[in-house]
DNA sequence: GATCGAATCAAACGGATGTTTCAAACGATT
DNA sequence: AATCGTTTGAAACATCCGTTTGATTCGATC
């Protein structure tokens, strides 16, 4: 669909149905006839988007029973799917634009997707920092493992103009999910070796 | 300003003229008076949205030379300045925006704000892991403290979501301060440890 | 090849928005 | 009190958007 990056780029209110379907190579009518109006064709994008962004993290680091390892997993899995620009790169975004600006989809959003790499994540935390964590200590430390990662998708345009330079590729996004899983892992370490002072 | 307050919650575009100088009281034609156009008015909000905001964290940790307390006193700073209520809470709500959707305005906020704090954050990471540390290790450990941070302002709706009971009084703004500083004083402690590997 | 439903197309409609216009009210200065 | 630059006010303007309409084409079925 080329209406997602539209609507990754402009946002909803500032997406044209005309652009769309022009860019799409389509009538103008044509929208409403298959999507009913231009919020079914935006519901319709984000649902395609959700099955096109490829495995869900969770799925990826299913059979791996060391939490350590499924953690470093997990967050490669993560930033993959956030970042990697062979993949729709339009769906993060539009996820990103819906935090901001919460429509309807939201609740949805939250439901198929947000609500599960939560549940698995919070799993992977817990079994780190061992069964004397309490579970606000977990629940905090899934929220700042998931904010680093999702960081990526939100602040990219900043980071693009505090570090020009950097790179994007392929190679440098496993990198990053690498670098997320250390600095998060150092501490869980510390927190387990501490106990649940939270 | 009540136009802050609106275009924080529409965003630029949905965002009427008419709605904001009726809700301020003022006449249609007093906004392109005044400020040109809508957007000289969107420029206007900004700039005064960050006068209003209160002092930048950087300031309020200015004095100390530890810099484990330095770390969590800044936390703290930059929490109450994003999340308390009694403080223009849209002019976060504004910047979360211009990073989703990025207008020239960006560049003026990030070279007023973003820039300087991560100047002054990255000084303090750095003292903390010491001069053996690699820049790029500051440079990351950096980037996950600001993230769990800004966290807050960009994904507020979904954590409303996943928790609904969830507090926001100064107090609690101020633990979740003290937890994000926790989190990554644990993280620096172990990898200030390990030293300089990445 | 005739038929009928589905899909496409150009054109127009109704409404909302940013902006302009021009007259009226204001306020300091003389 | 008269004057003149500044600010407000209601109304209109021009434009753009989402949606609808009705005619046309397409494609499978008999």
């Amino acid at each position: 669909m080329t209406a997602g990056e539209v609507f990754a780029r402009r946002g909803f209110r500032d997406s044209t149905v005309r652009e769309i379907s022009t860019l799409a190579g389509a009538n103008l009518a044509a929208v409403n006839y298959h999507f009913g109006d231009k919020k079914g064709l935006y519901h319709a994008v984000i649902a395609c988007g959700h099955e096109a962004a490829g495995p869900m993290p969770a799925d990826e680091a299913a059979g791996i029973s060391d939490p350590r390892e499924a953690l470093r997993v997990y967050c490669r899995a993560f930033l993959r799917r956030i970042l990697d620009h062979r993949k729709p790169e339009w769906h993060s975004k539009l996820m990103a634009r819906e935090m901001a600006e919460p429509t309807e989809a939201l609740d949805e959003m939250v439901k198929m997707m947000i609500r599960p790499h939560w549940e698995r994540l919070g799993a992977i935390v817990g079994a780190i920092l061992g069964p004397s964590a309490s579970p606000r200590l977990v629940r905090l430390a899934t929220q700042s493992i998931t904010s680093q990662m999702v960081f990526y998708a939100h602040a990219r345009p900043v980071l693009d103009r505090l570090f020009p330079a950097e790179e994007w590729s392929p190679a440098s996004i496993e990198r990053r999910g690498e670098d997320v899983a250390a600095f998060s892992l150092a501490a869980l370490d510390s927190l387990r070796r501490v106990g649940g002072k939270a």
